[in-house]
DNA sequence: CAAAATTAATAGTATTACTATCAATATTGA
DNA sequence: TCAATATTGATAGTAATACTATTAATTTTG
C-alpha cells in the first residue's frame, strides 16, 4: 500500500490554488507545515504570517500559492478526500460479497488514521485530525454555492456516490441511500469530534470507535 | 401552544452574555435583528458595526450586551435549543406508547420550523434557518472545551439525554443510544444544509424531509 | 551565462474587533 | 419631583488581520 502510493500523485482541483504547491520545495513546505500548525493552534488562530515564521519564509510568498487560508484548508480537504477515495477504490475492488464490500467502504471512511503511509511531506494522521476538527468549515462557509459550482467538492461527492451504489447493491429497495451515506461520512467525523470534546453524548471512546457504530447500523438497517 | 409560550421565559446560560438582552428594549432589538442580519449576510460577514447601523444604535452599546459575535451566536443557539427542549417535553409528555413517544421526539428535533409562535422579538423560523447554517460554528471553535466546562452546552446535551432515554425505553439492548441520538440531531441539521447547498448527496428536498429519513431509520433499527 | 522565474523584504491599506472616555438621555427611588 | 444612577451614543484610538504593491535578491532554465 505504502509503496504503491509513493508512485501516485493525488490530484487536487486547480481552482483551490494559485500555484500548485506540489511543484516546488516551498510549496511542499507550506503544505507540510500548514497541517502541523493548524493542528497545533486551530484554524481560527492560524494565519499566513505565523506560517511564514514557522517555515522561515515570507507571508507574501505564501499568497503566491494560496489566495487565502480558507482556500488552503479547501486544498488540504480535497487532498484528504482524494486520498480516501483512492484507498476506498483500492481496498474494495477485489471484494465480491456485496455486504463485505460495503462494510469495508464504511470502515475506510469512518476509521481514524494511524501514522503510516509514505507521502513524504503529508502526515496523514495529523491531516485526519484537522479534518475532524476543521472540515465542516469548508462546507459551512459563505462561498459554498460558488465553490460547489466550481467543482471544489466533486471528490467528496464522488465518495458519496460510490458508497450509495454499494448500498443499493446490498438493498435496492432502501429509499434513503444518499442521505444514509452523507450522514455516515459527515456523522463519523462528528462522532470523532464528540469523543474529543463532548464525551457525554457519544458512545465512542478509546475502545469503541465510530466504525463499530456505523457498521452495526448498516447491518441492522440494510439486511 | 403559542399562548402557553407567551408566558414562559426561555432561560439562557448567563455566561453567554454580559447583560441579559431580555431586560431592555435595546437588548431585544439586538436579538431580533441579529437573527435577521445573520440570515441575510451570513455569520462570517456579520459584524457588530453592521448590526449597529441596522438598528440605529452604536457598536459600543452592543458590546455591553455581548462580548463578541461568537458569544452572541452561542446565546442564540442556547435560546433555540432551550425552546426545542421545551417543545420536546411538552409534546411527548402525554404519549404512553414508547415508540410513538420517541417518534414524536425525533420529529421535534428534525423538522423545519414554520413561521409561527408568539415570542414577539424572535422569529423562530428564521432562527431555525441560521441554526442550520451556523450552529456547527458554536461547537467547532477553539473555545469548545472551555465553554463546555462553563456549561454552555448543557441544554443541547440535555436534549440528547432525554432522547437517549426514550431509545433505551424502546430497546434496552441497543448498544449505541448516545451516538444514535447525537448523530440524528446534528445529522438532521446537516441534511437540511445539504438540501440547500449540495442537493446531490441527500434524498431530502421540498417533498422529502429529514424527519422521514430518521423516522424510517429508527423504525428499522430499533424494533 | 543571460533571461526568466521565484522568493524575500519592506511598506502600505482597509477592515475587524475590540477598549476607553465622556457627554447625553432615560430610569428609579427617596 | 428632583437628584442620583444607569444606560446609551458619539467619537477616538489600538492592535491584529488579510491582504496588495513594489523592488531587490536569489535561483532556475534553456
Amino acid at each position: 500500500m505504502q509503496d504503491l502510493l509513493a508512485n501516485i500523485k493525488i490530484q487536487v482541483n486547480p481552482k483551490t490554488y494559485v500555484k500548485d504547491p506540489e511543484t516546488s520545495d516551498l510549496g511542499k513546505k507550506i503544505i507540510k507545515n500548514s497541517i502541523l500548525l493548524i493542528d497545533e493552534i486551530g484554524f481560527e488562530e492560524f494565519t499566513f504570517k505565523k506560517l511564514g515564521e514557522k517555515i522561515g519564509s515570507n507571508e507574501s510568498s505564501i499568497y503566491r500559492y494560496f489566495e487565502n487560508k480558507h482556500k488552503l484548508l479547501v486544498y488540504l480537504s480535497s487532498w484528504y478526500w482524494a486520498w480516501i477515495e483512492y484507498r476506498l477504490v483500492f481496498s474494495t475492488n477485489n471484494i465480491n460479497d456485496k455486504f463485505e464490500k460495503l462494510k469495508k467502504a464504511i470502515l475506510i471512511v469512518t476509521e481514524s488514521i494511524e501514522d503510516d503511509s509514505k507521502t513524504e511531506h503529508i502526515n496523514e494522521a495529523v491531516l485526519n485530525k484537522i479534518i475532524i476538527e476543521e472540515f465542516t468549515k469548508t462546507l459551512y462557509s459563505k462561498n459554498v454555492d460558488e465553490e460547489n459550482k466550481e467543482g471544489i467538492f466533486l471528490i467528496y461527492k464522488q465518495i458519496n456516490y460510490r458508497i450509495e451504489k454499494m448500498i443499493l447493491d446490498v438493498n435496492p429497495d432502501y429509499p434513503f441511500a444518499k442521505s444514509l451515506v452523507s450522514s455516515i461520512i459527515e456523522g463519523s467525523l462528528h462522532q470523532h469530534f464528540l469523543k474529543n470534546h463532548l464525551k457525554t453524548i457519544t458512545n465512542c471512546n478509546d475502545n469503541v470507535n465510530p466504525s463499530e457504530f456505523y457498521i452495526h447500523l448498516i447491518e441492522n438497517l440494510l439486511r
